[in-house]
DNA sequence: GCCAACGTTGGC
DNA sequence: GCCAACGTTGGC
């Protein structure tokens, strides 16, 4: 079981967008780092941290679950799509992408400013100098700290 | 292989 | 809207 953190901007998709749909594919993803992760360390049932990004309040606003294996992002084929990737080969898929099925929504979300002022998540991806990946991996005391303060607001 | 130019991310 | 940080591209 691992744990990762996976950004989306509420404008474009947000926790509220997930609990109405039940499941979401997530396509776009276009770094190979966090390709790698979609595709090589993720497994069914993993949980993740739904993180809102370029907004008002940037936090960690729900909680949602890997629900199923790694596949061909569809989008990289796509002409039409904001991601089409003429590049990458039909027969070995550049781009990846994990499905991903909505837990709970946070009543209280756990904000940046919280997440960098708490020195006892350590090194953490989401707050390294110059971070800009949008999938990263969570230890599983960094994940139980988080949700501690989402309970703390209960 | 170097590196400048460019595009993108994301906080502020 | 600004800008720092970073990844990618492409000329050489």
């Amino acid at each position: 079981m691992h744990y990762w953190l996976m950004k989306s901007e509420p404008d474009a998709f947000s926790i509220d967008d997930l609990a109405r749909k039940g499941v979401e594919p997530w396509d776009g993803v276009r770094n190979y780092q966090a390709r790698n992760f979609l595709r090589d360390a993720m497994r069914t049932g993993d949980g993740v941290l739904f993180y809102h990004s370029s907004c008002e309040t940037p936090g960690v606003a729900g909680i949602a679950e890997v629900a199923g294996a790694a596949r061909p992002d569809p989008t990289q084929f796509d002409r039409r799509s904001a991601h089409y990737d003429p590049d990458s080969p039909r027969e070995a898929p550049r781009w990846w992408l994990v499905d991903v099925r909505f837990v709970r929504k946070l009543a209280h979300p756990v904000t940046l400013e919280t997440l960098r002022r708490d020195r006892r998540l350590g090194d953490f991806a989401l707050t390294r100098r110059g971070n800009r990946l949008s999938v990263l991996p969570v230890s599983a005391a960094q994940w139980r700290l988080i949700l501690d303060h989402a309970q703390e607001h209960a």
